[in-house]
DNA sequence: GACCCCCCTG
DNA sequence: CAGGGGGGTC
């Protein structure tokens, strides 16, 4: 990537970082990528980026076919409100005007006004005097308005008056629309324009596989406004090349009627062989080999540069987090930090526990913890997104072990990477106006995220897609934090992590439901073990606590019912099948509903198994008339308070686990 | 007395 | 899911 488009990189001020986005929305990306202020030193470019002389042109060609009398009107209080506020600025001060413009809907529509207005000028200058007589009649009329309803009643005849006032009235609006209509298609030839240099300049390298991909030719622009309705564009806006000939159909198609004088003017503009559409544009400067080539290949690759660097943050930050994988756990890992949504919810307190955790989280299995389930993490579907239709993007994703991975996996979990900026926005949109978040987390989340994106739009995408450098450090440390929760609260799991709050927060109660899979009967010290982010004390602690008393109530509730239910069952092979728990059973799906409500974690294969034994247990219970005894449980609830399991280290973080998978 | 669990209730 | 009561354990 070396050309003359190395420049933008050596002088990054002098892009304005916003003006990506400041530009018309629906208007050619490629030419987003440019600074007005970068091109605008260029003598062909800053004539179309500035085209005064094609307003100026139009505007000249308005008062010699003394078209819009009104305008003379109008001009001085109407200006504005159609080309948006703007102060007079030097094409130098415009460089970065994305930030002071906040007014005008269209980038450009400023510049446009501007050059417009000074056109105007002068038949303002020229009308003042007529203009002083309107505002004097005006002021007449404004002193005099009641008056004036006084001479109505007199019998005066203001009848002529009125109605010439209220045909300039119409005449006005008419223009103003007008305007406005115009406005859009110059700024609209002013994107062709663009696209057909970008193709020219394909033309004359030979290649012209890319004029296929969407550069027009100039006849595509001469058809554009030769089709248009609006009669100035169609008879004062057509590229050279085709200008002549299709100017003088259209005028012959029966604007030469209403504007006769258009052809002549065209051919004298044309036949002048200098300027082109008085853009103040020399042909020589754009069509010579030398300047116009080389400034045609510098936009090109500029444009080629620009695309490619957004596509490089992409793709290398893809490469670096694969690259670095070895095992797939690592890969998963990886992988979720490039997905994780959370990041920024991590506070930088925590970074020297998660640089603990990552050889816990990516150790061996000979080194497992828990004996029955070892939960790793894997890059894992953001929760809190809609139920997503598209399917992932396999390149984005690490090779999946089917070995690592339980039946159930939900096949589409992965996040489409485009989707982040969605996410993202939601996320906030939702933590911003619903959750009870602490002050702190909210704004430590909400700064990190702003921090991420100094240098390109206040877009949530690009600042994920390029996390810092001490984001990615402390990332490296991280278990992959998508969190889960598809219900309205789960935005708490990226902002309510990373800080200690004091209260508990929906994230905290999802993840104490998952933690549930492997705990039920967790200790006050493992809660704050696994709930780091937690300020504990008495009232929190005795909230948690009453959490894992009503999951194992519910939990309880539901082993008994469904004893009781295989219990009623008369075969014996009904009554196996209803004691049986597998994850395509009723019993199964309840449970799961309850403590994986958004089904974006793995059930743990030993809480199914558990599940069933309590399930058994209660059956035996039932089955052989202990439940008379008002003790009968109780029994039952030692036996699973001794299956509790170790609880992944993955909880250990702040915030929401991702998902597991069983090693083995 | 503190803490925890279960149960009931809303 | 929370509040509250009753009971057990330390």
């Amino acid at each position: 990537m070396d050309s003359p488009s190395d420049r933008f990189h050596q002088q990054p001020s002098q892009m304005c970082p916003f003006e990506l986005y400041h530009s018309l929305p629906d208007s050619n990306p490629s030419s987003h990528r440019f600074s007005p202020g970068s091109l605008s030193s260029h003598p062909l470019f800053s004539p179309l980026m500035h085209p005064n002389s094609a307003s100026q042109r139009w505007g000249s060609f308005r008062q010699r076919q003394g078209l819009f009398p009104g305008l003379l009107v109008d001009d001085d209080i109407r200006e504005e409100d159609v080309f948006g506020k703007r102060e007079f600025a030097t094409p130098s001060s415009q460089r970065c005007h994305g930030e002071q413009r906040g007014q005008s809907s269209a980038p450009d529509s400023g510049e446009w006004g501007q050059d417009f207005a000074r056109v105007k000028r002068p038949r303002m200058d020229s009308a003042a005097r007529s203009e002083e007589e309107t505002g004097r009649e005006g002021k007449r009329g404004r002193k005099s308005r009641a008056s004036v309803r006084m001479g109505e009643r007199k019998g005066e005849k203001p009848g002529n008056r009125r109605e010439s006032r209220e045909g300039r009235k119409r005449q006005r609006q008419e223009l103003k629309l007008q305007l406005e209509e115009t406005k859009g298609k110059l700024l609209e030839l002013q994107r062709k324009v663009w696209r057909v240099y970008g193709g020219q300049a394909d033309d004359e390298k030979g290649g012209d596989e890319e004029q296929e991909n969407g550069a027009i030719n100039l006849d595509e622009v001469a058809e554009m406004f030769s089709d248009s309705d609006d009669p100035l564009i169609s008879s004062g806006f057509s590229p050279p090349r085709c200008s002549s000939k299709k100017n003088n159909e259209t005028n012959g198609n029966g604007n030469a009627e209403i504007f006769p004088e258009t052809s002549v003017d065209l051919d004298l503009e044309l036949n002048g062989d200098q300027v082109w559409l008085g853009c103040s544009l020399v042909r020589g400067e754009w069509e010579s080999a030398e300047g116009g080539q080389k400034f045609a290949q510098a936009l090109k690759q500029e444009l080629a540069n620009v695309v490619a660097q957004v596509i490089d943050r992409v793709v290398r930050l893809y490469a670096e987090t694969d690259a670095s994988t070895v095992t797939s756990a690592t890969v998963s890992q990886e992988t979720s930090m490039a997905l994780d949504l959370n990041s920024d919810r991590r506070a930088r307190p925590h970074a020297v526990e998660q640089v603990e955790a990552l050889p816990l989280v990516t150790k061996s299995p000979q080194d497992k913890r828990a004996p029955i389930a070892q939960s790793v993490l894997l890059p894992h579907a953001n929760p809190s997104l809609p139920p997503l239709s598209q399917p992932p993007l396999p390149a984005l994703l690490p090779p999946r072990s089917k070995d690592h991975f339980l039946p159930s996996y939900p096949p589409d979990n992965p996040v489409p990477l485009p989707l982040l900026h969605y996410t993202m926005q939601n996320l906030f949109a939702r933590s911003l106006s619903s959750l009870p978040l602490h002050k702190d987390c909210l704004s430590e989340s909400f700064m990190d995220f702003r921090s991420h994106n100094s240098a390109f739009p206040p877009l949530p995408l690009l600042g994920q897609l390029e996390p810092s450098p001490s984001d990615r450090a402390r990332e490296g440390g991280m278990r992959g934090g998508g969190a889960g929760g598809g219900d309205g609260g789960d935005a708490a799991l990226y902002l309510a992590a990373g800080s200690s709050q004091e209260g508990l927060s929906p994230c905290h109660l999802k993840k104490a439901k998952l933690m549930f899979f492997y705990a039920r009967y967790p200790s006050s010290s493992t809660l704050k073990t696994y709930f780091p982010d937690v300020k504990f004390n008495r009232c929190v602690t005795s909230q948690l606590i009453k959490w894992f008393s009503n999951f194992r109530e519910f939990f309880y509730i539901q082993m008994e019912r469904f004893a009781r239910q295989a219990a009623r069952e008369g075969p014996t092979s009904a009554r196996d099948r209803s004691l049986r728990l597998g994850r395509d059973t009723e019993l199964y799906r309840i449970l799961n509903m309850h403590y994986n409500k958004s089904n974006d974690y793995q059930v743990p294969e030993r809480f199914v198994e558990i599940s069933e034994i309590a399930l058994r247990e209660f059956f035996s219970a039932i089955q052989s008339g202990r439940d008379t005894d008002p003790c009968w449980k109780k029994a039952i609830y030692k036996i699973i308070c001794k299956l509790d399991s170790p609880v992944p280290d993955s909880f250990r973080l702040p915030g929401c686990p991702t998902d597991t998978y069983r090693m083995g």
